[in-house]
DNA sequence: GCCCAGGAGTGTG
DNA sequence: CACACTCATGGG
């Protein structure tokens, strides 16, 4: 089944290839596809416009790619306010179609505790692992994210040996921790209880129940701070300290789109480690 | 081999 | 509060 959909601006190489979302693939023509609910998706961007292929039957396929794109968000006005700020002003215009991804807060929730202390083709890795062994087979060699009840069957010695590490018993306590009705009532949670409800969770720290927040919870306000938006903060910023503070000043210096300004610094940060064109510069 | 990774948990001063 | 240490493992 084809479909098409306009969102503007995007750029899937970066909304999709830059780290918030570890399952989304990058084909050999230029494509991406990836795994939406228990539908195979392939996506193509020509200019503003998107074309969308997926297994027969696909339902409401179209809308959940608007959704994953939040292709809602009025992204001209974000921009326009984050642009308040000089030094995001500078990067901003070669990144415009970096888009804020909204994922399944269950997949996001145990992709984000596997992410701790790893890069990120061991994550996409680790993920992949989860959802050929416990997910369900949806197409040849395409396999849907194992919901709770499927990930529940996963002993942590299992969990070992996919290489999850010390991370294996943080799975299996979230699966016994979370289910669909938990889920529900944190997302009619406002961001600052949603992050503390997430930080009582194993395996789950400020950090993790930032990028949760955002990229499952669609709280933009969020801004989580990884090891690459220290040094990003440092740089460009001139902020040094523990999470507490660096947390402060985001709030302070980018208010309500923190999540976008932080997306947009990571991104250039990465960029620049890799000796890539860095659009940023020093104050 | 070496260094590092979208950190968290725990203990100590 | 801040800091130090450990945790298990693979990617570059």
């Amino acid at each position: 089944m084809r479909f098409e959909l306009q969102v503007s601006p995007v750029d899937l190489d970066l909304t999709l290839g830059c780290g918030q979302t570890f399952r989304w693939r990058l084909n050999p023509d230029g494509s991406w596809s990836g795994i939406l609910g228990d539908q195979l998706i392939r996506l193509k961007q020509n200019r503003s416009r998107i074309t969308g292929e997926t297994t027969p039957g696909g339902r409401h396929v179209r809308e959940s790619v608007l959704e994953l794109l939040r292709a809602q968000d009025d992204i001209k006005r974000i921009q326009r306010t984050l642009r308040r700020d000089p030094v995001l002003a500078l990067g901003m215009k070669q990144m415009k179609g970096l888009r804020i991804v909204k994922l399944d807060e269950w997949e996001c929730l145990i992709s984000y505790v596997l992410a701790t202390y790893a890069n990120i083709p061991r994550i996409m890795k680790m993920v992949d692992a989860l959802a050929v062994t416990y997910g369900s087979r949806i197409a040849r060699e395409a396999y849907s994210f194992p919901d709770r009840d499927q990930l529940s069957k996963a002993t942590p010695k299992e969990l070992t040996r996919l290489g999850l590490g010390y991370r294996a018993n943080y799975i299996t306590g979230l699966c016994d921790l979370v289910d669909e009705q938990r889920l529900h009532s944190l997302s009619k949670t406002s961001y600052e209880g949603l992050r503390k409800e997430l930080i009582e969770l194993p395996g789950v720290g400020e950090k993790v129940a930032d990028c949760v927040s955002l990229f499952g919870f669609g709280k933009l306000e969020s801004f989580p701070i990884d090891i690459w938006m220290e040094r990003a903060l440092a740089r460009l910023y001139g902020q040094k300290g523990p999470y507490k503070a660096l947390r402060a000043f985001a709030a302070r210096r980018f208010g309500e789109y923190a999540g976008y300004a932080q997306e947009y610094l990571y991104h250039n940060e990465r960029m620049r480690a890799r000796k890539q064109e860095c659009v940023f510069s020093e104050q």
